[in-house]
DNA sequence: TAGTGGTCTAGACCACCCT
DNA sequence: GGGTGGTCTAGACCACTAA
């Protein structure tokens, strides 16, 4: 029932890395420091190491040491290149409904557990834009529980999945995706700004997280005709 | 340069798998058995194992061995729950145009490169039936010159990955996908049974796969109203 | 050249599965 | 109880990076 010291010593050094006492580019302790420093074999500190370059925390290099890594490039279709990367410098983000109690959301393809639906729900809403076009509209749902005054405080540089790691010390480890094509009814068109009956992209994500009990759920309608979603990852 | 030792032996329980040496569920060899036949270390092995857990060929079983998966559950969006998965039994596929030497598709959203341009291109669709309600058209195009003697043969039990993996030894590693929305035209809703400017899933996927040189492109044109396309994966 | 990660050996103890 | 995988130790040699 022991968490294997690896593990041990693998959340250590992640929480380091959330906590901001490495930085992208820093180099972690050696294998041999953290043999030192924790007392174990190399062995059981590589198997460490690999547990952070497989999630994406850092990158090896040989000969030079572990070097803190660009948090996750693809994370579902959350992350959308071909808009939030690959057009880069034009996006903005705004808020149209700021994280405050809401009702849990109805319609989404996937269970709520009812541990979730006892407790309240945060929800927001954001419009995203690449230059002056509006390309995707963003809901976000979760239970107010389980992150204690998170309406109250202003989300890290912008970013809800870092104000998760940096404040919370959750990290999303996968994504559940269902993805629809249908017609824009009047409200989405003008939010939107396109036409009524235009075609629209509906991507219902849950997201899974470090925290059992956490899932993030997300709807986002996306207006892809000057945008499309990119998306890529490999096994 | 020397292929590391994991490596050849991963390799070639790879190549055992493809043969179908081993089937879904049948037992690998175990460690110690690999470290007899091998004449390595169990650390050795273990790390060949490894290797196949991540790559999804196996599944290990504390307390009884290395247990043949089911191939790859969420391949990109190619691999369609929600149909071929989830709705399981009445799914059907028709082929509409056979395997055969044709023109590079132009206007994907990706670079094909000069090397597979030189090359014939060979190209296939496929409808793919839930019932008798058709939702997705799919086309795919991949350069000849790497697969000799595609076109003249059947399918390995239907499938394409599966032929691509039994008769050539090529795994799909991963893909990047292009995602839109758009109306019906003409054709397409003849060929889905939707009406002209019904809301339509276009999803655009290039394949890498383990040799280098090939990649797969695919356009799936899907009728997502009765059926969405839903798509998991984890880090 | 000193320090790093990559590979590998030869053991050990334990928890788990099956019979 | 016998075999399996999960964890871990205490070394070794090598290739790579940076100064």
């Amino acid at each position: 029932m022991e968490k294997p010291r690896y593990r041990h010593i693998a959340d250590f050094l992640i929480s380091e890395i959330q906590k901001g006492q490495y930085g992208v580019g820093d180099l972690l302790p050696s294998e041999h420091e953290l043999c030192r420093q924790f007392a174990v074999t190399r062995t059981t500190a590589r198997k460490a190491l690999e547990i952070l370059t497989q999630s994406g925390f850092i990158e090896r290099v040989h000969g030079l040491g572990s070097r803190v890594a660009e948090r996750r490039k693809s994370l579902g279709l959350l992350n959308v290149k071909g808009f939030s990367e690959a057009v880069g410098a034009g996006v903005s983000t705004r808020m149209l409904i700021p994280p405050r109690l809401g009702r849990w959301v109805t319609g989404l393809p996937f269970q709520i557990s009812a541990g979730e639906l006892s407790s309240d729900c945060i929800h927001f809403e954001r419009l995203r834009s690449v230059g002056e076009v509006p390309v995707m509209l963003e809901n976000n749902w979760f239970a107010a529980d389980q992150l204690p005054g998170f309406a109250d405080r202003e989300f890290v540089e912008g970013s809800f999945f870092k104000t998760l790691s940096r404040r919370y010390g959750i990290e999303i480890l996968g994504s559940e995706q269902v993805l629809r094509a249908l017609h824009a009814d009047g409200k989405a068109a003008a939010m939107l700004r396109v036409s009524v009956r235009d075609p629209l992209l509906l991507i219902d994500i849950r997201f899974t997280t470090s925290r059992e009990s956490i899932y993030i759920y997300s709807r986002l309608l996306c207006n892809t005709h000057r945008y499309p979603i990119g998306n890529s990852y490999f096994l």
